[in-house]
DNA sequence: TTTTGCACTCTTATCATTAGAGTGCTAAAT
DNA sequence: ATTTAGCACTCTAATGATAAGAGTGCAAAA
């Protein structure tokens, strides 16, 4: 059942709809007026972070419901893995399953104003090279949405070669220049065994050049291995060398990595509890590892994808929901951008933030 | 006073030293037992973070004083603004300028075991370009120290151009590279008004090079002008462009820029209090302003600088000390670095660490 | 000058009490 | 067959009283 799939509007019969749910125990359908019930719920918890009573939901909700009706609807929510009560006393707050649940079926993506929007495309596009690109977008992103924000870089595999350059250094050393078609430059300095004259660096990186410029850095790396194979009796040791020197830099560092922002976001968050937990999220931010790896599992879903307390598989992050969305240019998937914050955020709004940001970030290196 | 300049040994007799305390209503002398007293008190509440009591330092002093004498020094310690009480019933703790007493006058600073310098060492020699040297280096001394530590990026405008070179791109942008003496590349990208045909180019950097190189960026900044206006009837065009689009690219962002690590080292302190001031201290942290122009204080003293809190001026940072110390290579400061804890932190063990890392720094820059 | 003795203050922990919120269940009402 | 009212029950959070402990300051004695 896709994202945004169902639309609530004004509960008006006792129409039943499948919630998709495979529980043997209980039925997989619910009636409209619970699940209008549960969004209510889910909606009030979202906005004030208290666990919901019958008493105030049958006060907001503004059916001629008394207390009592809603607290058997509850129980069954609960009875369903939908809801879950802190204690005996208090109200009730969603299960992760029930976000899901919120999040996969009971959503109005609404549509954004236009000042943030237009807002962020302008300064999008008077960004010069892609790495502040980046930069810039991830802290906008936390700042409109008041949470943790992540854009992973591109893949320098993904983006193209526009050009390749050598300049020799001192003692044999020589920087190899890759200028990327999004502008953005990689240097690398490399060692070789020889000197070699300006022009012959020239000649070589001409040929690279014609050879390969305009193709991505996986296609340059295989067919250079092939061009390394034929030429294996040519006499020209030149264009030999300069291959070698192209696939030593272009194999040094492949890195992969990600900006974050706003994380101080995380920390005015009520109910966090204690700050050991909040030191074991901002050291996973740190490593890196756990988060890319989350990310990464983003980079091929069609659109927006949420991970809701558990479902990410670490530990640190069940607290947490995940936002993301993958942003592409050209048809060509780059990257992933998103959001982290506590399961109780705004999904409704947050959602379309998130991929009207990733929307635009990809227009935004299409310009290039 | 020098930092280091007494080293308290036993307690012997009721010689006294100058504190260097003007207070005009007490005496800016102190007997060599309070001292003594004052720093037994600095020792322990720095080792466990509570408020110390007469009894406690009694026991623990190994001088055969009942709690009672402790009390009356005690007080006359707090009347001279070195102690403070939370509360009446609670011992007492340093205040900031008890701390700067006890490191300008107190501490033994300690050789440290070799085995952390080795590594050190070890690692740093190992590192390639500067960027990831400053990187590494800020997360090893955070490693070390359990706090938050900022490495400044040395100032490019301190560091000596090793060369200069012209790439053009499409468009008639064209890719300046700075290559620096310490393998630092800075990349600009500058539009200029028409294109340039690549000997030009060749040229122009020719040219540049043997005007320029080995000179630091705020040298060149200056013969530039001068090299201008002398310049001003000479019929070679193309030398002229050369210089004003080094210029160009020369001029735009400056950066001054920091490194930190550890930050999450900080969370952990107790009696931090609230979490509100914790998010403000890491909102400091990543504008990087107040803590960069901190840094820039320092940047000329001799050697190792101690910040006690409110002595930096900065609200947030009133529960913190800074420890910084400059790093230089070849007689040329670069910048400085330091690590930023609770004033309540061992300076004993810190401040030769901090001094080392700042020394080992500079040599591995050196070595380039 | 140092120590003893003692009254005093303030924090912290513990416990009991209470008010309030919310539930679950049963029986009555619709 | 639902829905509601009534009510007992549970749990939290706040309040206050009490006591223990730590530490001080001061006066008088050593």
């Amino acid at each position: 059942m896709p994202i945004y799939a169902y639309i609530v509007g004004k509960y008006v019969s006792d129409q039943e709809i499948d919630i998709g749910m495979t529980n043997p125990k209980n039925s997989s359908e619910l009636p409209e007026r619970s699940l209008f019930l549960f969004k209510s719920l889910v909606d009030h918890f979202i906005s004030d972070g208290q666990p919901v009573g019958s008493r105030t939901l049958a006060r907001d909700l503004g059916l001629d419901l008394s207390a009592a009706t809603i607290r058997n609807v509850m129980s069954d929510l609960e009875d369903m893995g939908l809801l879950h009560s802190p204690h005996t006393s208090a109200g009730r707050i969603p299960t992760a399953r029930g976000y899901r649940l919120f999040v996969d079926n009971l959503i109005r993506v609404g549509d954004l104003g236009t000042e943030d929007i237009d807002r962020m495309a302008e300064e999008m596009e008077s960004i010069e090279n892609s790495q502040n690109l980046m930069l810039r977008t991830s802290s906008m992103l936390s700042d409109i949405t008041h949470l943790a924000s992540v854009v992973m870089l591109p893949r320098i595999e993904q983006s193209k070669l526009s050009q390749i350059e050598f300049v020799s250094l001192s003692d044999n050393r020589i920087l190899v220049i890759f200028v990327m078609s999004d502008n953005e430059i990689q240097n690398r300095i490399i060692h070789t065994a020889r000197t070699f004259s300006a022009s012959e660096l020239e000649q070589a990186a001409n040929y690279l050049n014609k050879m390969f410029s305009g193709k991505d850095l996986n296609e340059i790396r295989k067919n250079m291995l092939a061009e390394l194979e034929s030429m294996k009796d040519n006499v020209n040791k030149l264009m030999q060398t300069a291959i070698e020197m192209a696939q030593q830099a272009i194999n040094s560092n492949p890195q992969d990595d990600y900006v974050i922002a706003g994380e101080t976001n995380l920390m005015g968050v009520s109910g966090w509890g204690d700050i050991e937990k909040l030191k074991r999220l901002f050291d996973t931010f740190n490593q890196k590892r756990d988060i890319l790896h989350l990310l990464e599992q983003s980079i091929n879903a069609k659109g927006v994808q949420i991970f809701i307390g558990e479902e990410s598989g670490y530990e640190v992050l069940d607290d947490c929901s995940i936002v993301t969305s993958p942003y592409e240019s050209e048809g060509q998937i780059l990257g992933v951008l998103g959001v982290i914050g506590p399961t109780r955020m705004d999904y409704e709004r947050v959602i379309p933030i998130v991929d009207l940001t990733a929307k635009m970030l990809g227009s935004a290196l299409n310009s290039r």
